[in-house]
DNA sequence: ATTTTATGTCATATTTTATAACACGAAAAT
DNA sequence: ATTTTCGTGTTATAAAATATGACATAAAAT
């Protein structure tokens, strides 16, 4: 599923088209973006172009906004949520040497077993022992 | 899927974006519209807003285009497809009719099932008859 | 009572897009 | 061998969309 996640994260839509998907105003769009909660990108004209990730975002910081929590709120949020997700990031980093572990072992295995294929080979004289 | 079709056909694409997906240049692919093969909607101020599908339409189209397909090839084929699409809409029509009969098919067992039941109820008598 | 927050509104500059026209090489038709 | 058609480039002009910054303001926080 790695291309879907591609795909939402281009920077195709103008702030136009941002504005009708989650009914927000230009204003609160670009205020949102002065806090540091949604940053698009920009096209060579100095445009935003913002992806569906980011209409996302928009839409859950409405929601944020719905209940009450203001600005700095939001932004700790994201702040946790990035904190997480570098945890996870280590965590996968970490895993990732796991399974190198794993394959190291599994190598060493294959070596013993190369070693047991000749003792295999050698077994016509394991009834002699 | 219902939902991923819908986004797929939302038309929040700006012309520009759709140049730099396409690699087409806005000529051709106003050119192409022109010729009835992917006409996008409008917006309020008249800005063509293009949808994934278009995208992937206009993908399509410079692949015909590269194996020597001209403009009425490509139409025709675009017909046809239009074509077979309604023959399996009416296809659709026709099993859901089927299932129809199937449903009134099961209605008239279950009312035979009632006279069945009536019939049980009368089976005190059964081994009178 | 002030100050801060979140948003609206307005003005100005720049970018993007629409439309129409002219051009032009390559391919097709005559 | 000409003439037409096709697909695209380019240019000019007008309109729409966007960026930025400033001023305004109701509601919330202090």
């Amino acid at each position: 599923m790695k291309e879907k996640e591609l795909r939402r994260s281009l920077s195709v839509l103008p702030i136009g088209t941002v504005m009708k998907l989650t009914d927000l105003s230009a204003r609160q769009i670009r205020y949102y973006e002065q806090q540091g909660l949604v940053i698009p990108e920009r096209n060579e004209g100095n445009r935003r172009m913002y992806s569906l990730n980011n209409v996302d975002q928009l839409l859950e910081i409405k929601d944020y906004l719905s209940e009450g929590i203001n600005m700095a709120g939001i932004r700790h949020i994201y702040e946790q949520q990035k904190e997480r997700e570098h945890a996870k990031q280590e965590q996968m980093q970490k895993s990732l040497t796991d399974t190198d572990v794993r394959r190291i072992l599994r190598e060493e295995i294959k070596a013993v077993g190369g070693l047991a294929d000749r003792a295999d080979k050698l077994s016509v004289h394991k009834k002699k022992l």
